[in-house]
RNA sequence: GUGGAUGUAGUUCAAUCGGUAGAGCGCCAGAUUGUGGGUCUGGUUGUUGCGGGUUCAAGUCCCGUCAUCCACCCCA
């Protein structure tokens, strides 16, 4: 016998049960609906893209990250390691065949060969909507909104989306005459949360200067309402006018949506990529912060400037959807389930096989989803069968309920049976039996 | 990629100084061939992640490798 290959897969990819692939559906599913709600239309690109395509706007760690490698015909080509440079390309070929403002959503597998943890993997899914072609402070709340609505779809009601704006930031810096090594700065300021105001303080004044690094703490440890700091960054970064502005705006919009607790003005949000020019955001879990933000994104002045001289401002954000799910495993927030199918239709009698898919398609007509018993296996393994899967009623048909025209309908939960149900009125049992259990 | 921890039955976990790998739960069969959650009886479960090495003898010690988790880095 030739020697079995091991059914092993790669460090930080996954094979996914049916139980979890229908639970990463319906989420998706939920997405794409609030997304659409919003006038958010969808869109897809390949996995492959010719590396020349991904280098060069992600800067030098995605680059070591990159799966890349020659096609069969010579190509050097490379997997997309997010969804954002795909629709910067994508917005560049396509933009005379679209309009503007444009609103895409995206939901995809991306890749990137980094170590794994828990949430981090190697090939993961990205929810990302953006708004492409307006650079107006409406499209920065909207963003807001459609994170705060996807989470609202999602039943997660734990979630708090942090945001600041680059602008007050680089206002700052510039007033204090740094004008090298702001991405350091940046990296530095995003892991206050992570080890405190005292390392950032000693990382910053072999940056920048022990004066300077004061006045960047004084602005990113600012606390309490989202009025208050914005006044505080107001006194601190005087020259930040126009960002302060539509941070305000945003503030405002919030407040009189009543979304105002689950926005936080939080100026250490800085994000490490330097393609952000505005608004940048992070969603966190108030149950599980440590798992790091499950949405982020921001505004960009120009998304496909290396692929096309039309200026295209926007602004978007990105759900780590495998790191979300991780998330919400851990803390348990409760997924509706729900069986593979609402009834099984099971097997006494094989000589009735056409019957029994009579009978599923009765069903099936009335609305019901249902499948049907193949072999004629002892009753106890067929109901052992369907309460693995999840089914929550049986319908159990032999010669005589046949001659009858009847079933009879077995509850697997209560294991209670209802016999000698006319097949036309089966459904409706069905039905009612369905409502009795999730009530 | 760097540093650290972990890896034993389907699952959760045990195994002393290196000395025949065990238990609960689950699973299978029967009491009960058309109605399974109980009880009883019997039974099953292992290349100890994988590959080498040391040893009379390795789950245990050593080396390598793969995977998971943690930190760094980066990020979703």
């Amino acid at each position: 016998m030739a020697k079995l290959i091991e059914p092993r897969v790669l460090k930080g990819f996954r094979d996914f049960l049916p139980e979890q692939e229908a639970e990463r559906l319906r989420i998706m599913g939920l997405l794409a609906e609030t997304f659409g709600a919003h006038g958010f239309v969808p869109i897809d690109t390949p996995i492959l893209e010719y590396t020349e395509i991904l280098l060069g706007k992600g800067g030098g760690e995605t680059d070591k990250q990159i799966y890349r490698f020659e096609d069969q015909g010579g190509r050097d080509v490379a997997m997309r390691y997010d969804l954002t440079v795909p629709f910067a390309r994508y917005m560049a070929a396509h933009l005379h065949e679209l309009y503007l403002p444009f609103r895409r959503f995206h939901m995809a597998k991306a890749f990137r060969g980094e170590n794994t943890q828990r949430g981090r993997y190697r090939e993961f899914v990205q929810c990302d909507f953006d708004i492409v072609g307006t650079d107006a402070a409406s499209a920065d709340f909207e963003i807001v909104t459609m994170i705060d609505a996807a989470f609202a779809a999602m039943g997660v009601n734990d979630a708090r989306i942090h945001f600041a704006h680059r602008g007050v930031f680089n206002a700052l810096l510039s007033a204090l005459e740094v004008d090298s090594g702001t991405d350091e700065v940046l990296r530095v300021v995003d892991k206050l949360r992570k080890i405190g105001g005292q390392a950032v303080r000693e990382e910053l004044e072999g940056l920048i200067g022990a004066q300077a690094g004061e006045r960047v703490i004084a602005l990113v440890s600012l606390e309490g309402t989202n009025a208050q700091i914005v006044e505080r960054m107001r006194e601190l970064v005087p020259t930040a006018g126009e960002a302060l502005a539509r941070i305000e705006a945003v503030v405002a919009a919030a407040l009189e949506l009543g979304l105002g607790g689950r926005l936080v003005l939080d100026p250490s949000i800085t994000r490490g990529l330097d393609y952000y020019t505005g608004i940048v955001f992070e969603t966190f879990l108030t149950g599980l912060p440590e798992i790091g933000s499950v949405c982020s994104g921001g505004r960009y002045d120009d998304l496909a400037g290396l692929y096309t001289k039309e200026r295209l401002p926007g602004v978007g954000a990105s759900i780590g959807l495998d790191r979300l799910m991780a998330a919400l495993a851990e803390i348990g927030v409760p997924s509706p389930g729900g069986g593979a199918a609402d009834a099984l239709v099971l097997c006494l009698d094989e000589s009735l096989l056409a019957h029994y898919h009579l009978i599923a398609r009765t069903l099936r007509e009335a609305g019901l989803r249902v499948e049907v018993y193949p072999d004629p296996k002892k009753l106890a393994a067929q109901f052992a069968f369907a309460e693995k899967k999840g089914i929550p009623a049986a319908v159990i048909c032999g010669p005589q309920e046949r001659s009858a025209q009847a079933v009879n309908v077995r509850d697997l939960r209560s294991r209670s049976s209802t016999d000698g149900v006319p097949l036309a009125g089966a459904a409706e049992v069905i039905r009612d039996l369905l409502e009795t259990g999730a009530g």
